[in-house]
DNA sequence: TTGAAAAATGGACAATCGTCCATATTAATC
DNA sequence: GATTAATATGGACGATTGTCCATTTTTCAA
């Protein structure tokens, strides 16, 4: 077992990275300060230091735990699916629609990190490899629903079919943060998958873009 | 004509909100301070307080200003296309999609602010009326091509395809942010004709998703 | 129970933030 | 050229920023 000595350290670590990631979705990165922080962890101001080093380390290390977080429920999601590429591209695009994956916070927080990323180079780079292991999932996906088809240029159809499922999920993320309320899940998963039938009539079809529970009414109001 | 007074007056208002932009641009709002812009505008501390009365004034004005600079370039670029809806919406593309509307500079500006939007109610409300004016521009005109194809669900579908090509173009703007280097404006186009190209296939096809002239090499550094 | 190490506290600190104003400069009018 | 009002200057100001450390508290081992 572990001691309460470790224990409560990464319990503390925890809720500086949490609290950080609070306070950058509800106020924005400009008014997330340390006395901010250490006001919503809880805890004292020389905890930043003693754990993290500084604060910039501290926001690194929440971009880093909000990246994963992403992965993980997209990751989970993707091991229910089937092995064909059709279905791994369907669970995809479900799980990066999801209430679970695409909510007020997570993307109040991604686009707050974003547009920060050009000049924190820490940032940027879990902004890179967020999107690269996205991009070689959907990329392998496609190769293997192209193989099938046995067209010739195989390679080159199944990058600008990634590439244009990337922009469409990228847009839809993008609408939903200028218009959370009037955001419609179903909606944009029917617009993908007319792209995806258009490109692919063998494989997919618009029956791909229905929500298996849909109840957001008054239940929904997360921030 | 205009006095020489009025003359220096707006002369330096410019200065000042360009000043923002170029801070904006290269450093980040975060590091964006009244110190750095005065310097860059060679002008003096109280000259904010003067002509904006504060800083989150002078933003303020800054994202508008950079608004209507987007807006002037399409629009111009749309004067110059046909009255048919198909012209309309490739120009739309072709301009958004252009050097001179996407470019390194413009890009880290408009996801620098839009990062901040969902705090500084100012800012949100020019992101907002940005992408309506575009939306409706792009709905217009996919409305009197869905018109001549005498279609039952007719606003449904040019619902839906505007849906999509403003999607697209966002992903695309997000690909440039993330990658300028390796961004190629002729796949984006290549991609987003033929998401159209599947929806509309008496108006468009790929033949629509090349650029009159591509030199971009050496000479591309703006930034 | 005692000693030592780890963890947590909260205030001191210099640096920087944005605002504002007394002063100096400039342009237009008489 | 003198007068007046608009425009511009740059430093003072209090507030807030992030860092750091002397001190206290807690946990584990002897």
């Amino acid at each position: 077992m572990t001691g309460k000595r470790e224990q409560n350290r990464e319990q503390n670590r925890l809720a500086l990275i949490e609290a950080v990631l609070d306070s950058v979705a509800e106020k924005g990165i400009s008014e997330t300060s340390v006395s901010e922080i250490i006001q919503r962890a809880g805890l004292s101001r020389g905890m930043i230091h003693l754990h993290f080093g500084g604060k910039d380390n501290l926001v690194q290390a929440a971009v880093q735990h909000s990246s994963e977080d992403y992965y993980g429920g997209l990751e989970n999601l993707l091991q229910t699916a089937g092995d064909s590429g059709q279905e791994r591209i369907e669970m995809i695009i479900r799980g990066d629609l999801s209430k679970e994956v695409l909510n007020r916070r997570s993307v109040s927080i991604w686009y707050a990190f974003r547009g920060e990323a050009r000049n924190r180079a820490a940032v940027a780079e879990f902004s890179d490899t967020r999107d690269d292991r996205l991009r070689s999932m959907i990329l392998h996906a496609f190769t293997s629903v192209v193989r099938e088809d046995g067209c010739p240029d195989a390679a080159a159809v199944a990058r600008d079919a990634t590439h244009g499922t990337l922009a469409l999920l990228e847009g839809m993320w993008t609408d939903y943060l200028l218009h959370p309320d009037r955001f419609d899940r179903e909606e944009a998963m029917r617009i993908i998958f007319r792209f995806l039938a258009a490109m692919f009539p063998a494989h997919f079809s618009l029956a791909g873009a229905i929500l298996p529970e849909e109840a957001e009414g008054a239940a929904a109001r997360p921030l």
